[in-house]
RNA sequence: GGGAGCUUAGCUCAGCUGGUUCAGAGCAUCUGCCUUACAAGCAGAGGGUCGGGGGUUCGAACCCCUCAGCUCCCACCA
């Protein structure tokens, strides 16, 4: 490794992964002599790769995982992919086509074959990912939801559900994804504003010359219409009850129906109802016994019911119909409008509603320890402004349609013979059974298995549970394996807001439904990574960088603390690469550090004289540096902790940041660092280094690479001495007085810093300064530390005011600087001038506070102390001020 | 339409129980430094009616009301 004045990430990062993988240190197993620290990763999709929203996820997981692991717990972070049946299947019908070979033309075997063949070669490319940025996963547990096992859990599942009645197979109005061609959940469609047009359509009373109008945005289709509706107390169309109405351009007679549902202040206050192509005409259609007539095919052209522009699509079509409409006379006017239309999460299609038979979970009951368990805080939300949100989901959940109509995932373990009778069961003989218990006469071949999957939260829904025992939920007793028992409940769930409802409630549902126990105890939310201008990061915008460029141009550690900089994580986090490049200065700044301490060890231009074979004696200053950061160290370590108790993440590496940067490279450093060429004593060289040994423990969680890589440059380590595996340091009692003189000594410093800033005199040029004798016992303790710092050459206590010296103020406390006739009488005259106005404007509020009646009466004790102090305080400052401007 | 949240320095945000942690941090800006650990650095400085208005209180960035602007979630009247 070499000493450069820049760290080079590259160097250290691939060495020390494989390093603490060949030894180990991510694999947990079960130990009862130390408590479980769980973490099951969110799982990412088998297509996906690492986009900037994994990137601060996963860190703040490693983070977890990797403090509680120093802190002597069994620390488990179970790593895995999903297999995303939606998103991986159009994938691979992708890759398909560009192949030129159509799903169509496959078997689902040969699909599938297909689709394991491409997972083999390109899924979990994202883990391969996670390597890089330091995530200290359990590898030899990484699980895939699709593995035979978990696929088993799922099905058993199923079947237990079933059986339980929580499961039923019905005709229901699904969001029906045109391009996908499978239902989707209520959940996988999203709602955006689209800007289209409301169409108002004349339809012909039947043997009449009248016309009633509508209005629809959705011209196409009319010829699925089943009635035209009007509300009953619509003194409008009064004289139209009873009659019926012409379809326009297919002339098909509909009856006029009354439903108090028809807003009359909408549109024309004439609907008309397609029952096949929207949930609430639908609705409208069952209590009014209306025909069905689905016109659209899967794919979303029209099908031969629609007897005009049959094969056309349906928005081709809606263009063509409301051309000639016009043409013909039955399109009266267009408006332009603003519709909310649901696109499918996953392809981006416009949902059609469509009527077909599907599975369902009932909600109502299961999802109740899920909701009372958030409710009480069994599980804590962070931040518990999520509770409302999800309270309200729970509240208000409908069914979940669980079928889709794909053929990657977990295939739905339902039987059919020819009459539609059918069965659940887990295999083909255990269905032909099945159906014999129930007295249907079935053979093996004549049975056939349901087409569909299931819905991949319905595998992820069991993952906290899974990972550990699939065969769990098989298992009749129920009682679960030595890892079960173990590792759940998890203790932290880390993920994005986005999928509360998709996959956190659900697996709660499912936590209570198979371990009567949750599933996690804290579910920690992050933000959403957006860019600079708060815009969602994204492919199509091409406003995210590539995590893996960041990595090699910053570092793991700077990328990881660059991500965390920003603001708390419960917040959306503006990304910028700033934040990273401060990471990186920062792991510069601890190489730097160590690069000081280390030159310590065998000073290079004096070889000979090592440190302690001088016997040089342990300078006043270091010894009171010393006592000093032990202090704030332990402050420091308290306050860490107490973010981390909160989940402060970002608050808590600010504390290491500052402790590191602050208080031990300008503060501490500056002060034991010996001139240049001399050594350091003994005493303070190994204080030192013990300081920066727990420094880089604190500081390992967050920046894991350069604190191992340090860890063992700064003292000689065996082969199994590990920072990775180190006791994480504890606070301990602290002298507080000790810092308070510190900040007053640092004040001083910087004042006469100031000084020489202000008057361009070099910090060369020695100083001598002069104190009120008064404050003597602030700094006396200090007096060897400000006189290194400041370069005083002198300091020395007096009653009397200084002539010709510069002064300034630390408190009450007033300090001169001997000038000889360097100083600009007149404008110290203006800044005393100037300070003696602010304090008499400052009295004259304490006055006020003091002389009214109610405060004195109400106010608590201190505070009435404090102001008192106050007003004493401005009076000597004033007095004070008033006699350098006499001595002037 | 229902709900949640936000508005503090040029930018991103802290500010936890109403009072010395009270107006703060980082970045950016400005000034001076290539000082033998670090220019990816060092030493300093400036910068604010705490979104507007009203109220409660001895006292408000913090509690209440109101107005304005922004964000998210849920619902989906053609």
């Amino acid at each position: 490794m070499s000493l450069s004045t820049k760290f080079s990430p590259a160097e250290v990062e691939d060495k020390w992964y494989q390093y603490w993988m060949e030894k180990g240190f991510f694999h947990s197993e079960p130990n009862e002599a130390k408590e479980p620290y769980t973490i099951v990763i969110p799982p990412p999709n088998v297509t996906g790769v690492l986009h900037m929203g994994h990137m601060l996820n996963n860190t703040i997981q490693d983070v977890l995982v990797r403090k509680a692991r120093m802190e002597g717990k069994e620390a488990c972070w179970v790593p895995g992919t999903d297999h995303a049946s939606i998103a991986t299947e159009a994938r691979v019908v992708a890759m398909l086509r560009e192949q030129g070979i159509k799903k169509s033309s496959l078997t689902r075997e040969e699909f599938l074959k297909y689709a394991w063949e491409w997972k083999e070669k390109y899924g979990g490319i994202i883990l391969e990912q996670l390597k890089k940025l330091g995530a200290s996963c359990d590898w030899e547990r990484t699980k895939f939801t699709m593995d035979p096992p978990m696929t088993e859990a799922v099905i058993d599942v199923f079947i237990d559900l079933y059986k339980k009645g929580y499961i039923y197979r019905g005709l229901r109005m699904v969001n029906w994804d045109p391009v996908g061609k499978t239902a989707l959940s209520d959940d996988e469609v999203n709602y955006k504003d689209v800007n289209s047009k409301l169409y108002y359509i004349k339809y012909a009373i039947e043997n009449s010359n009248e016309f009633v109008t509508i209005a629809t945005t959705r011209p196409e289709t009319i010829m699925a219409d089943s009635a035209v509706c009007i509300n009953p107390n619509d003194e409008r169309y009064k004289h139209l009850k009873g009659k019926r109405v012409l379809i326009p351009l297919i002339d098909r007679a509909i009856p006029i129906i009354e439903d108090e549902y028809v807003a009359m202040d909408f549109g024309t206050g004439c609907l008309k109802v397609t029952p096949a192509h929207d949930q609430n005409d639908y609705a409208l259609g069952q209590k009014h016994n209306l025909e069905v007539i689905d016109i659209l095919n899967e794919d979303g052209t029209l099908n031969a019911l629609a007897k005009i522009y049959v094969g056309e699509d349906r928005f081709i079509a809606r263009k063509k119909i409301g051309k000639e409409l016009d043409e013909k006379g039955f399109l009266l006017k267009v408006e332009d409008y603003t519709s909310n239309v649901g696109h499918s999460e996953r392809t981006d299609a416009v949902i059609e509603p469509r009527l077909s038979l599907q599975w369902f979970v009932k909600m109502k009951d299961i999802t109740k320890p899920a909701l009372e368990n958030v409710m009480n805080d069994t599980i804590q939300l962070i931040p518990p402004k999520f509770k409302n949100t999800y309270k309200h989901w729970m509240e208000n959940v409908r069914d979940w349609c669980i079928s889709r109509q794909l053929w990657w995932g977990q295939r739905i373990p339902a039987w059919y013979d020819d009459s539609g009778n059918f069965v659940v069961a887990k295999t083909r003989e255990e269905a032909v059974e099945e159906f014999r218990r129930q007295e249907i006469a079935v053979s093996s071949a004549s049975i056939k298995q349901d087409e569909d999957v299931l819905d991949t939260w319905f595998s992820s829904w069991l993952w906290p549970i899974s990972v550990f025992d699939p065969t769990v939920f098989g298992d009749a007793n129920n009682k679960g394996n030595k890892d079960l028992n173990y590792y759940y409940p998890t203790n932290d769930l880390i993920t994005a807001p986005e999928i509360l409802f998709f996959w956190v409630a659900r697996m709660a549902i499912a936590g209570y439904e198979y371990r009567k126990q949750p599933p996690f105890k804290n579910v920690y939310l992050t933000g959403i990574v957006r860019d600079k201008q708060g815009r969602k990061m994204s492919k199509s915008l091409g406003n995210s960088p590539d995590p893996l460029d960041l990595i090699k141009n910053f570092g793991a550690d700077g990328v990881r603390t660059g991500m965390l900089f920003s603001s708390p994580a419960r917040n959306d986090l503006l990304f910028d690469e700033k934040l990273v490049e401060q990471g990186r200065n920062f792991a510069n700044k601890i190489w730097n550090a160590f690069r000081l301490v280390k030159g310590w060890e065998t000073s290079p231009l004096t070889p000979i004289q090592r440190r302690g074979e001088q016997n040089i004696d342990q300078p006043q200053e270091n010894k009171i540096a010393i006592e000093w950061f032990d202090a704030k160290l332990n402050q420091s370590l308290a306050e860490l902790e107490d973010h981390f108790n909160k989940f402060r993440i970002s608050d808590a590496l600010h504390t290491v940041y500052k402790l590191v940067w602050d208080d031990f490279c300008a503060w501490y450093l500056e002060i034991v660092k010996p001139e240049f060429g001399k050594p350091i004593d003994e005493a303070t060289y190994n204080t030192t280094v013990s300081f920066f040994e727990k420094l880089l423990k604190v500081l390992h969680p967050f920046m894991p690479f350069i604190t191992e890589e340090l860890w063992h440059e700064l003292n000689e380590r065996k082969e199994k001495e590990c920072i990775i595996v180190e006791s994480y340091p504890k606070a301990v009692s602290f002298n507080t007085k000790i810092i308070e003189e510190g900040t007053f000594a640092f004040e001083i410093v910087t004042q006469i810093r100031n000084l020489r800033n202000a008057k361009g005199i070099s910090p060369k040029e020695a100083f001598k300064l002069m104190a009120k004798s008064e404050s003597k016992k602030n700094i006396e303790g200090f007096s060897s530390v400000i006189k290194k710092l400041s370069n005083v050459s002198e300091l020395t206590y007096t009653d009397e005011k200084v002539a010709s010296a510069s002064s300034f103020l630390v408190g009450t406390m007033e300090f001169f600087v001997p000038m000889d006739g360097k100083v600009d009488k007149e404008k110290e005259q203006e800044q005393i001038f100037k300070d003696i106005e602010y304090q008499k404007g400052f009295l004259v509020s304490v006055d006020k506070k003091l002389s009214n009646e109610k405060f004195v009466n109400s106010a608590p004790s201190q505070v009435i102390e404090m102001e008192r102090k106050k007003k004493a305080d401005a009076e000597a400052k004033i007095k004070s001020l008033e006699e350098s401007l006499k001595n002037l």
